[in-house]
DNA sequence: AATGAATGAGTTTTCATTCAT
DNA sequence: AATGAATGAAAACTCATTCAT
């Protein structure tokens, strides 16, 4: 009713603000109590909308879930790249790898849920859904991996495609007990980081000590 | 069939054999579809009785999973003792711990799945469920980075809770890969073993390299 | 197994008493839960019986429901007449009639709450009963209005019928508030029977005061 | 259809007319059935609405059961005031209560037999509700009497909360026998409920013929 | 006769999705 | 575009009744 008169139609603005709205109470929810739980009223109340508004977005709850995934991993994975362009050494992008995650986790804690637990099962119950962008991600760790090999900083026995999901594995559970702590249990994030690329660090090194 | 002479009534034996038949399926069912999406007419279905049966045996669908998480950790623990005894050496049962990991793993596919993905959001949504089978379970391999510190054998800078955490997260990260892999794509388990201990082992040792 | 000796077959005592055990359960928790609410089990539980063994003894639930008002109103009835049995005076019977009524009900609450709740709702859903026995013992009442009509001690204008459901609903509804109403609370229901037929009978004379 | 101008949305006027269609259907089921019988899915075809429909008015089947009776007992009280407004005498006080309540029987005896049957068993099942407006309702009653003792018209033997709940059983026990009489066998109302009111009021007198 | 485990029809309630306004 | 009331399919759970032992 009272749109900014500044712009014409409802406004691109506004549908990209409310279309907003919608995923980020979407993540939310979805983070609090699970995808299945998860009721499209709530949603569309934490979004300030009606039920039936989130249909002119999006198809249908599956569809909401999905884009998130599609969306969020896209701009993760942009955002990935930011971190770590600039540094050459793969060692060190590894470090930047880490620090990103845990960075992105402790900024976006519901989010960085949702995209654990819910990413996960994702071909479970989603007809046939593949998280490509989840691979990518992932990918960039495998590639350093090959990377610190062919420099020879990196041992050649290890298997870049174990060790891959060992360390995501790794920072997720990391990730998780962080969330699911209470506030004041919270062990530091960043020390832990360190920890963590410390000991994969190490343990993939070639050095002449082995 | 084989009915012991020691048991009375519509036979004990029959009676648990039922009562496993119907928390198999329910593993099975939970593990295909997770908790929220398994229905009470699929478990009853797999099992081979009428839906009303399965409330004979528990109060209600939570029940079921709690009984599951609390029976399946409990042997679950019972294992690992028995696996780690007779070795000594902290790094020897640390070998041995994430190699009974992956056995059971391999051998229970369907249940690693159900503990690892329902576990993980079980304070969300069963009423306040403190998963104390689970802690004990990482607290075992705790004590043996404590272990390894006290003999010199590991670096006294790791933090035995984060890497405890971090160990698990990536051995559980690989069994979920590894479940969810097409069979003709698995990696091969007992080298994945490896390679996640020998990387966590070189990483924590305190060698003079370092 | 172990029945006595004495008897022969599973022995008929030994049969009526399991019959009468089931009764007196039934009438209990119908009394405390309503014929819709009462379970087999609660019943069987009562009875110390299995719930299969009630099946041996009645057709189903309905069939012990209207067993009970059967044999109940049946002894009700013959009770009431040996109650009244020796007086001649219609104004005496009414009394005794009142007094026969609460007597019954102090004896006997839980059934007094059966036959007064369930029986007035049983041509609700039980498919076709009629309570003839519940009609017979109302209109011993009316034959007594009839009586004193006769003899001119009750006013010719007084229509029995009407009367008659009049003061049966005086006693039940005394009734049902002493049994609803909690121990300490509880009125004399001895005075109440002779309040509620003094105000009858002074009500129905046919005095030269009217 | 007559859209009140001071309405929005979709109209109150429709939104009030639903309720009351499901309350109205609610009525003639629980009539019908009993509570424990009637099932939702009868009550909303009688409303002429989806069974979803019913609990966004109510929250569920026992909150519509008490929402009759709050809001039926709550018209019927104001209408009874309404009907011995203007009346002084406690006797002609008296016999307006009776003759109110046997119109409302027979205008609405549907109604009637839920309040009177389901009230009856209220504290039963339904967790701990006091049916206060009933209290309320029949206190009325008790008051007259009260006042007709204080103007020496009622006999100072008479027991006001004795006779109160015998005038109320009654009343009634005659609703429920017309209720239950088929139509063609049913008696006349205002004449039964002269007959009532002459007895009791005569029963209670304080006359010299005493 | 007695048992009580098993059955499965039946009922309440929830909630994603639709559509008239 | 937005709303939110209405829908009705779906699913957990109950319990009278059966029947193998």
């Amino acid at each position: 009713m009272a749109e900014s008169a500044t712009q014409s139609s409802p406004s691109a603005q506004t549908r990209q603000d409310k279309r907003d709205r919608i995923i980020d109470a979407a993540v939310q929810v979805f983070a609090d109590k699970g995808y299945r739980s998860a009721r499209i009223s709530d949603i569309a109340r934490g979004a300030g909308v009606a039920d039936g508004t989130i249909y002119l977005y999006f198809r249908n709850k599956e569809d909401l879930l999905l884009t998130i995934f599609e969306e969020k991993m896209e701009k993760l994975l942009d955002d990935l790249g930011d971190a770590l362009s600039g540094l050459q050494d793969p060692l060190d992008r590894m470090r930047a790898y880490a620090r990103f995650h845990f960075l992105q986790l402790r900024t976006y804690p519901a989010l960085a849920q949702v995209l654990q637990v819910e990413l996960r099962q994702s071909t479970r119950f989603l007809h046939d859904y593949r998280p490509e962008k989840l691979w990518q991600y992932l990918s960039v760790f495998e590639q350093l991996v090959h990377a610190g090999q062919a420099s020879g900083q990196i041992h050649g026995d290890v298997d870049p495609f174990i060790v891959k999901w060992a360390f995501f594995g790794a920072l997720d559970e990391l990730s998780m007990q962080w969330v699911l702590s209470r506030k004041r249990d919270r062990f530091n994030l960043d020390q832990a980081a360190d920890q963590v690329v410390d000991v994969f660090l190490r343990g993939m090194l070639a050095t002449s000590a082995r």
